[in-house]
DNA sequence: GATTTTATCTGACAAAAGTCAGAGAAAATC
DNA sequence: GATTTTCTCTGACTTTTGTCAGATAAAATC
């Protein structure tokens, strides 16, 4: 029986050159507006957000006599203005003028039409965007970045809106988020408590709220990774995260809840050292309880 | 609402980004070796089974002047022989010599090692191959080829046995091969009847067999397509080629049969202009008869 | 305040990649 | 059999990319 059915080594080695330039499907994106690629990938930097040239020649890997030319270039192009930070007259920052952030858009849509060429001409384009999330995870999962946001960012609410959808889907009796205790924004906010934020390459891919009570512990609530990145261990990154800035912030014990139809995170729980404990509250939905000393 | 979560744009843009070189995590397998970019294309070229100089030029879309100063370099290296095609001496072959095979070697495991990396850290490797599949299966769907093989060839096996294990978790009864009449290999073979592969980056991705009969008829048998490549017309581009080869082998009637759990396919036929006949065998599985004349 | 470190810039190179015109040989076409 | 086309090779380029050794100025450290 031939294995190329299943075997990953060559399931693997047919992706990377699927993806990769020899196809040249992906990479050519940034030709065809007549600038080289080394240009190129200074402004998509920059447009990304990159303004610092220290971080982006980090970033790109570029050498910095060849950087400091690539920015000369796109300087007299008109595309960027470099000026000194304000707290080191060192480093320079890079913003894109008018024509250079119409330059940048141009190179987005460009790269855009590479992809979403295939995305259309798919009958299921939700099968494949849910592959390209999973694949795009993989790939950046050394570059997820935690960080720390209101409950009221925009992107926490996409992941609570998804995290609630979720609920209302495995949850036996479906999931009604105005029945469950719904935690205050500031008990969640600095200095009583924190909401922490896993991002991918900008996306939103994971969250954990730390709530805080005035009954001598905190509470752990919406611990939610995206289906992408499930099988990543970002769930318990997140609560390693949330524990040191538990400490920081001066608390002592941990409790959370939980649903034994959340098989994953239960079993999670139980590795990460929380032992399991009565019922310490009324809410309908829980039914496993755990705490966890600092 | 942020569309973050779910905004095909956003989302393919992240894929773009997290698969291209701007993160460095694919195309620097290429490097590490020594060699520039330009001949360990070309190397990988030829290792990948393309011998025609022409050929490979067209791939890698390299200027002539430059691709003959490249093989050159390898020939130097010892690594390749160059010799004139045997049927037309203007055209050059190029083949691996030991060293360049082994040299080879080690630029496969050299790319293997980035993301299979990536792969023995996930959980869930399946899953994470099974989303590489359907990426490199949409973004190869233009490359697709479909060859005619012997029903017998190790990659047909392959997704025969695929199909079989379908049917059996998808037909309510099971299904087992030897109670279905399993086509005579001669059946399936020129100039009976013959068998369509369909080949994505060397991957055998669908089939379909046409089966001769001595009833005036042939039957088309064993249309499948890899749960990778659904959505993208595969089906109909196999059965469109089968019938342009019945053609060319004489037939002038098809027949096939088919069961109510495959809607997809079903829906496929009536739309590909067959229509519906009475049952025209014993076999205990189908449920559906058509039948179209050519 | 002197010294060290950091970030950028400059000039001088070298290597790699890409371009172009023309030559030579073989095949295809008329 | 003459002409055209195809494919490769060669030489003479240019552009792009990468490297390295100072120079300069600002910040950090002693």
């Amino acid at each position: 029986m031939h294995d190329c059915l299943t075997d990953p080594i060559a399931r693997t080695r047919r992706f990377h050159r699927a993806v990769t330039t020899e196809s040249g499907v992906l990479d050519s994106s940034f030709l065809g507006r007549g600038r080289p690629l080394g240009p190129a990938r200074v402004l998509n930097a920059i447009g990304h957000g990159r303004q610092d040239v220290a971080d982006i020649r980090a970033f790109l890997r570029l050498d910095s006599g060849l950087m400091s030319r690539l920015l000369r270039g796109l300087e007299d192009e008109g595309l960027i203005t470099l000026h000194s930070a304000p707290n080191d007259a060192r480093r320079r920052l890079a913003t894109l003028t008018d024509a250079g952030a119409a330059e940048f858009a141009a190179y987005e849509s460009l790269s855009d039409a590479q992809v979403s060429g295939i995305l259309n001409r798919h009958a299921r384009p939700e099968a494949l965007l849910a592959a390209m999330d999973i694949v795009a995870t993989a790939l950046g999962i050394d570059r997820t970045e935690i960080v720390e946001t209101p409950p009221t960012d925009p992107r926490a609410i996409a992941c609570l809106t998804a995290y609630y959808d979720e609920l209302a889907q495995r949850l036996a009796t479906g999931f009604d988020v105005s029945l469950s205790a719904d935690p205050e924004t500031q008990d969640m906010t600095p200095p009583r408590g924190a909401f922490l934020l896993a991002l991918s390459d900008g996306m939103p891919i994971g969250c954990v709220g730390l709530k805080a009570t005035d009954k001598g512990y905190a509470e752990v609530k919406r611990l939610w990774t995206a289906p992408a990145a499930r099988g990543m261990g970002l769930a318990k990154r997140l609560m390693d995260q949330l524990e040191t800035r538990a400490r920081t912030l001066g608390i002592t014990r941990l409790r959370l809840d939980s649903n034994s139809a959340l098989l994953e995170a239960i079993a999670m729980y139980r590795k990460a050292g929380w032992t399991e404990i009565d019922r310490f509250n009324d809410d309908p939905y829980p039914d496993h309880f755990f705490e966890k000393a600092l």
